[in-house]
DNA sequence: AAGGAACACCGGATTACATCA
DNA sequence: GGTGATGTAATCCGGTGTTCC
């Protein structure tokens, strides 16, 4: 039979009712010493086992299950440190992440901002001339002068106005202007970069979207899992 | 060689008790 | 003195590895 068997069944005739446990506290000595060779190793040889419990006045059982228990102890409050470290590593993560994502969100206004400014700047030469499309035959004819009255519609958008947030489309349609920009920039598609935040409907959303389901589903769910886990901790 | 019984030990969960505020 | 919270020795249970027959 094991240690167990016959320590705990010397203070009761073996029946599987729990039994009265006669617990006497181990005395600060035997603690202390306990202590330090657990510090060496937290395991115990046999023979290792039986000298300690001779020295202790103990039995052998008694040493086992202290040794059980302290592993048992130790390794939860060693998950509790753990769990410490990575909530903070959590919550240094989670800031960064937040300035990033305002870091982003400014660019995106910033990048919205230009391209309107962009835009406007095309509407208004196109429609103080006498039409794009006649200028546009007259281009055709009149061969690289096009390329100077471009930069000219960029560098002097309105006569009537020197900022160009001020300029308002002269009637031209949404449709037309795009057609214009396309023209304008000799490429079937706008460039990337004014594509880059707008959806197939015209809405800046797919970008923003994307970081506010970051920030908002994501670390949502990590910080419910996380009060939990702190709830229970604390 | 394969299989079963006995034994020792382990981790995890739980209980029972001592101690303290 | 009674009581709830906490710490801890001890128990229970299921699993694994080793040894012996």
């Amino acid at each position: 039979m094991s240690d167990l068997m016959e320590y705990s069944h010397s203070s009761n005739a073996g029946t599987k009712k729990k039994r009265s446990k006669n617990k006497k506290r181990f005395s600060d000595g035997q603690v202390k010493s306990l202590e330090s060779m657990f510090e060496t190793d937290s395991r115990l040889e046999p023979a290792k086992k039986l000298e300690v419990a001779r020295e202790l006045g103990l039995q052998p059982r008694q040493v086992a299950i202290w040794f059980q228990n302290k592993r048992a102890r130790w390794k939860l409050k060693q998950i509790q440190l753990d769990y410490t470290i990575l909530r903070a590593n959590y919550k240094t993560l989670d800031s960064q992440f937040h300035a990033l994502n305002k870091d982003y969100q400014s660019m995106l206004i910033q990048l919205q901002n230009m391209k309107n400014g962009l835009k406007k700047p095309l509407e208004q030469t196109e429609s103080c001339s006498t039409g794009y499309k006649a200028a546009n035959s007259m281009d055709s004819e009149a061969g690289n002068g096009e390329a100077i009255k471009r930069e000219q519609a960029i560098k002097q958008p309105s006569s009537t106005s020197g900022r160009s947030e001020d300029i308002v489309c002269g009637g031209i349609s949404e449709c037309d202007s795009s057609i214009k920009a396309k023209q304008y920039f000799g490429v079937e598609d706008e460039p990337s970069l004014l594509n880059f935040v707008e959806n197939t409907d015209g809405s800046l959303t797919t970008s923003e979207h994307w970081g506010l389901l970051e920030s908002e589903d994501i670390l949502g769910q990590l910080s419910s899992c996380d009060y939990q886990w702190w709830d229970f901790w604390s």
